[in-house]
Order: C-alpha cells, then structure tokens, then sequence
DNA sequence: TTGTACGCGTTATCAC
DNA sequence: GTGATAACGCGTACAA
C-alpha cells in the first residue's frame, strides 16, 4: 500500500514515538492505518538506532541440571518484567565454547551478561571480558580474583555448615563426593570448607572421592571408601543430583540408606524435599539468586555499579533441611 | 582512529564478506587494522540489513519442570551448531503471557518460533500466528487442529500403553492423577488414552483425580480413591515430577507403595531411573525431540517445509521403563 | 583491486 | 502540527 512514503509512516512513527513518552494519542487515521499495514515496531531497527538491545545473555553449564533451569526461570520472569528478553546458552562447562558464546553475544551487542563460568579464577573469557565495557555479572562463581561481581551462596561456609551439621549428628568418618573437579571451582570450594570444618573438629578429612559425571554417581569409585575399620559412615555430595542418584546406586547394590551410610547433598532442588526421606540438603535460594541477578545486572546497565569490582553481593549461607532419617 | 571511513572500514568489512563465501583472503593490514580498532561485527546491523537474524524464539510453559529444561538444553545445543541463537521465555501456562511473549518476539523478528502453548486447539496466539508468515513449530502440543506441525510423542497411545502395562501386571482399579487440567492439552490426552485402554480390557476407567499443581501432588484429594472395597490399586500420574511427589506424600503418610499402591509416571525424567526404584514411566525423547524440533524448523525456514499442514512429525510412543517393584 | 553510494526501519532534529 | 533528512552499521551493486 504505502511502501516508505514519510507522509504515513512517518507520522504513524511518530505517533507510536509520542505514545511512549506520555502523550498518547491516537488520531483514528493514524491508528487504522497501522492495523492495515499491519505494521509492527521493528526492534533491531530500534536497537541499531538507540545503541541498545534490551537483551541480556545468559550462560550456564547445563540446562540438565535443575539448579540451573530453575535459576533461569526466575531470571526470565524479572527480566521480562522490565522489558528485556533472554539469549540463552549452554557451555557444558567446555572453556572454547564459553569463549565462542560470550562473542557471539557480544556481537549481538546484548547490554549485559549473567555468566557461569567454569573457573573465575582462571578463565580465558573473564580475561578477555574485562576489556570490553559490557556489565557482566557472574553466578555461582566464587567471587574471588576474577574483578567480576558474583552471586551466589557462599560455598566454603555452606559446606563447612554441611559438615558440622552431620558432625553433631554424631559422625566421625565423613568424606566428600564431588563430579569432575576440574570442571567447576564451586565443587573445590566445597571440600574446602569440608576440610576446614572437619580439622576445626579434630577430625580428619578424607581425600575427596571424584566421580566421572556431574550429575550420575558411579558406585565403584566409592566402594573402597565403604569398607574396613575406616569405613565412612556419611558422606556429602557436592549436588543433589549426584546425592539422589548415589543413594539410589546404593541403595541397588544392597547398602541401607542412612543405615549403612548417610548422604547429604547441596543445592536444594525442588525434587529433592519431596522424595521420602526427603534429601538432606544445603538450600541454594535458585530464585533468589536469578531474580537478585536480574536486578543486579540492571543496575550495572544503568550505570548505577558500574565499578569494575563492587562489593560482591552474596546471598548468605544456605539452611539446612532436615532429614529425619539423619541418626 | 578510523571513525568511519570507507577506505578503512570499508575495505575490512569486504574481506570479512568476502572470506565468508569461500575467498578467506585476510591481508595483514586489514586484519590488523581491524584489531586496533577491536573492530567487532555488529549483529544488529547485519540483521536489519539481510532481513534475517538467526533467532529463534522458543516459548515453554516453565523450566522447573526438567521435561522442558532437558528439551531446551538440546535444542540450543542444536540451534548454535546451525549458527542460530535462542530466545528464551516462560509462558506459565498463561494464555496472556502467551500472546505478550509471542508479539514481542515478533518484533524482534525472530526467523522462527518454538512453542509449547497450553491448548493447541484453542488458542489466540495460534490464531493470531497463522495469519503471520514466520514459520512456527508446537512441541509437545497434539498436533490436532491447529494447523501447525507439532513434533512430540502420541500421548493418547502411550498412556493407552502404560494403561496396558499395569494391566497386564494384574491391575484392575487403575486411576489417573493430573495436574490443572485446564492448562494442559497432554493430560486432556493421556487421560483420552488411559480411559480407551481400561474400556478395551472391560474395566471401568474412574474420573481423573484432578490436583492443584503440575508437579506437587495433594495426598487429600487422592484418598477418597484409594478407600472402600473399589480401593486403586494403581495410578498412573501425566508426568514424573507429580508421580515422585505423590509416591513421597504417600510414604511419609504410611502407605507402602508399590505395596498399597503402584504408581507410574509419564515423561521419563533423568531423575527417575537414578530412584530407587526406578520409577515406572513413560519415556518421552525429550533430547531428541529438541533435536528434531530445531531441524524442522531450521528447514521451514528454509522454505522446504512451509506449508501451513506438513504431516505432523511424531515420534513413536515412547517406551516403558521396568521398574521391578510393579507386582 | 579500491572507493562510493544506497537502503534496511528507527529515532531525533531540523525547517516549514 | 507536518514533512523532510541524517545517522545507527552493514551488505552489495556499481563505478573508478
């Protein structure tokens, strides 16, 4: 009909323009018009003129794991709510894609990023980030050296808690699960404070146990650790998924869970509360964290934090869920 | 440095052009030109110009529930390998959400949508879509009227399956526990089929126990079923996450299942098989299924496949899961 | 090979 | 108020 003549669109522009800024008002032949031409607001014209995307990137490890879906769907929801959308990725904690992601979305030119990185301390893509001026924001990770803001519960404290908690419930022989280690510095945090709550209890701390997978526990790594005078009697894992599918290995392979051994997990998936006996857990605030995280990264795009390294938001240590099948 | 001038500029965006069809001739002063000035393509700018912008727009009712979680993380390890990035929202089974979700990602010009809506046969944002020309993909929805090609397991099929299952595991008073069914056109399905293979083997299908949630279940409004000389001696959930809930209330409140009762689900979450025991479930392929659905839909963008009603890809129902403690 | 010019759809700023 | 115009960064056709 009316192809580019400035005469319509660009009225019908700005009429759409003044609407935003207070001054909605709708001749009807503006309107009719609009409905014919079924015109429709186009964003990367938008975006290429105002120099902003209303997009924020998003990356984790792996959707597979709960912890992180549930992150995401509470980003979702804050972000939607204040007009942004989500480009979302995956690393599978893999240092090249993380690499690749991080400037694709860059060149999407989204206004800021919520990254969970492999490793903050040493990563190739924070390097590199802290050069360019897009807000960056970091889950889960350790605060640490890496000059990002992070969010996320303490991890060293948290596990420490984990300990002791079973450390008053009466066990000595405690030891630690963990996935790949090298893969995630959240799970070395952990048995770090494992460590330091068990000296801080005279007791030893036992070399930590790795298992293949991050989420499927292979019983045999474990088997060794379960038998003679030092047998464990607990162990922690260093998340759910790993604790639920070690007590069921363990429970196939003819061991009585918490009778021959407790398990205690971390990260307080939904799941985790409904199983009976309800998992014994260290509670991860996944919402919390996502929506915080949102909010947080807004503010940086504001310029309101914009400093390379303001005070770390943490949210504090996880609670404890009780498990009554703990003796 | 070099703002915009077409002797520099334009000569290195050339050879980027150039070097993506096959002539990658990278002249040292180009390529260093375009480090110092940390030149970075822009995105937005290629999109508005080429009418394309490698986006697709997926919308899931929620990712706390693992199915969609699991079938997202497939998907947008399928989307970057074809050069594609995702966009990702929630719809919450909110029909209003819904249609917001869907015309903001038409403004961004998405080359093609994703979606799982909560009633495929009635919904105003497929109306709203069909009258559009961007290819657009339902998943897990029934392919049924909506004129749109759906990829997903036959629900009516596989809960007549599963139905068939139990029965030839000796059970007769089996009964079906849903979330909200309002919200969801599967277990509308699900039940269909539960009730065609209870008729076909002359029993009597009893009226679907309706909860308050989709993955929380509600003991109380189950118990006035499993009472009296007509007690259930089995259920069958519409997905995993409710069966896991409902076998944990059940426990906790001193039922012995399966002893009491026997309860199978429908999705095949990685969770389930890791219980113990392994919960009996329907498996839907929910990796390939993402798989699938970012193919198909990368071919109708193609142009290959966009007519309005392709013949609905199915993938063959789903297979069952032993679970040895199913008398 | 190298330089130039136009258009993609918006927004912003002019002049009328 | 209304209409024309420049610029955002890129792709591309055409001219030098």
């Amino acid at each position: 009909m009316w192809p580019n003549s400035p005469g319509c669109l660009g009225q019908l522009r700005r009429e759409l323009f003044k609407s935003r800024f207070g001054t909605p008002r709708y001749p009807a032949k503006v309107f009719n018009a609009a409905q014919q031409l079924a015109f429709r607001p186009n964003k990367i014209a938008q975006q290429l003129r105002s120099q902003a995307t209303q997009m924020i990137g998003v990356m984790v490890p792996s959707l597979d794991n709960p912890v992180f879906a549930e992150q995401l769907q509470a980003m979702e929801v804050a972000a939607r709510a204040s007009g942004y959308s989500l480009i979302v990725t995956t690393s599978e904690y893999s240092p090249s894609r993380e690499g690749d992601i991080v400037e694709e979305m860059l060149r999407q030119r989204v206004d800021g990023l919520v990254l969970t990185v492999a490793e903050a301390d040493n990563s190739a893509v924070l390097d590199k980030l802290r050069l360019e001026n897009t807000p960056c924001l970091l889950v889960y990770n350790p605060p640490g050296n890496s000059s990002f803001p992070s969010i996320g519960v303490d991890n060293r404290a948290a596990s420490a808690d984990a300990t002791r908690h079973l450390i008053t419930l009466g066990h000595e022989r405690i030891g630690m699960v963990a996935g790949p280690l090298l893969q995630s510095d959240r799970a070395q945090q952990r048995f770090d404070g494992y460590c330091h709550a068990m000296r801080e209890a005279g007791l030893i701390a036992r070399p930590l146990v790795e298992m293949a997978r991050h989420t499927q526990a292979d019983l045999a790594s474990l088997i060794p650790a379960l038998q003679g005078p030092d047998a464990l009697s607990a162990v922690i894992c260093t998340n759910d998924l790993l604790a639920i599918s070690l007590i069921g290995e363990l429970q196939r392979a003819g061991f009585s869970v918490p009778g021959d051994l407790s398990v205690m997990g971390f990260d307080g998936i939904a799941l985790g509360k409904h199983l009976y006996p309800s998992l014994c857990t260290i509670e991860q605030p996944r919402a919390d964290i996502g929506r915080t995280a949102v909010h947080t990264l807004l503010a940086m795009i504001r310029g309101e934090e914009c400093t390379p390294t303001p005070p770390a938001p943490r949210i504090a240590s996880g609670r404890k869920c009780r498990n009554p099948d703990i003796p």
